[in-house]
DNA sequence: CGGTTCGGTCAACGCCCGTACAATGAATCG
DNA sequence: CGATTCATTGTACGGGCGTTGACCGAACCG
């Protein structure tokens, strides 16, 4: 008869809402933008009140950093053609909505996303150290927009032609690209 | 003494302020996509007032598809893979606003772009037919992806690496990609 | 010349947004 | 137990947006 210990703690639910509306919010940005995506939507597609996420997350910009935060990506090692097919590989099948909610909100609203040119100029720096050629920069700079490219036109333009082919296909097609540009001839 | 002629007649006028509200929007939706560009700012870019701009184009939607017609790309011919380079040319010399129109538009209001969707089904229609292979429509496709993907990071994600090379550089790496995916081998 | 067209301005509307803040009620703690 | 924290709600405000319609004056036309 005494009280059972509530289901859930105070901090347990807390931390429980807190991801549900970062899962809303991921959701939302990558499909809408930034722009578009309202703390209202995504309050109520979290089931709170809005006035809660913006005490949870300040403003919406604090929000998207939050939502849009990635984990490092590490480059798999090997020759460098065969390691960017397998991080493409993991663009097209793991999780687009991670890589969408970057892509197209970098897109729609460029001054919230100074952090992730950073990190994507830190990613074209390991990419072209690992390229032996004299414009190795510009080699992994073309790398990066062919996969840009594909995740555009696959997921956010979605042109039929990329959407609908297994993403084995893309990466037979890609491979001879990859290995010219990652200098792998010479 | 007689009453010259007024330098310019209504006509005249009427269109140069069309046109000159028309590139303010170009411009206006290229750098900032459709939802941040407002009517009153093309208005003043235009130096005109926002009611005038209603009054012509009678909505955001209708200056838009304005703004972002494109004359239909013709492509050159020849070997499909040179033909695409050299279509590649043009987009990253002649007029990058252009592509930037189109492109930046159907991320930030994709609903709005249901047109641009089917000419640019139209062109990988085409540039398929050229490519001798019984996968043309998904290498198709790709090029298309790589042509955007450059696009993309050069003039709207504007990495550094795309952003200051010369194009002829960036055509002479992408060469033998194209060629590749163009099945210029085979 | 007088009436009409029409390029252009201005002020206002209703809406939705990000945000602020007071209120509430249940979990927590001494 | 009473006091306090805190997750959560509801309400409201100020601003910017697309859009509207009344209005003005100069070009047009008979």
């Amino acid at each position: 008869m005494s009280a059972e210990k509530p289901r859930r703690t105070r901090a347990e639910q807390r931390r429980e809402t807190e991801d549900r509306i970062l899962a809303a919010a991921r959701a939302t940005f990558a499909e809408l933008g930034y722009e578009r995506t309202t703390i209202r939507g995504v309050a109520s597609t979290a089931g709170v009140n809005a006035g809660l996420v913006m005490h949870y997350f300040g403003s919406k910009e604090e929000l998207f950093s939050r939502a849009a935060m990635l984990p490092e990506e590490e480059l798999p090692v090997g020759h460098p053609a065969e390691a960017l097919l397998t991080s493409l590989r993991r663009r097209l099948d793991d999780e687009p909505v991670a890589s969408l909610v970057v892509l197209r909100s970098m897109l729609t609203h460029a001054e919230a996303s100074g952090e992730f040119r950073v990190a994507a100029a830190a990613w074209l720096d390991r990419v072209g150290a690992a390229i032996p050629a004299a414009d190795a920069e510009l080699r992994a700079g073309l790398i990066s927009a062919i996969i840009n490219g594909v995740v555009l036109d696959r997921y956010l333009l979605k042109l039929s032609s990329l959407a609908d082919a297994p993403a084995d296909d893309i990466l037979a097609l890609l491979r001879p690209c990859f290995e010219s540009l990652a200098g792998e001839s010479g």
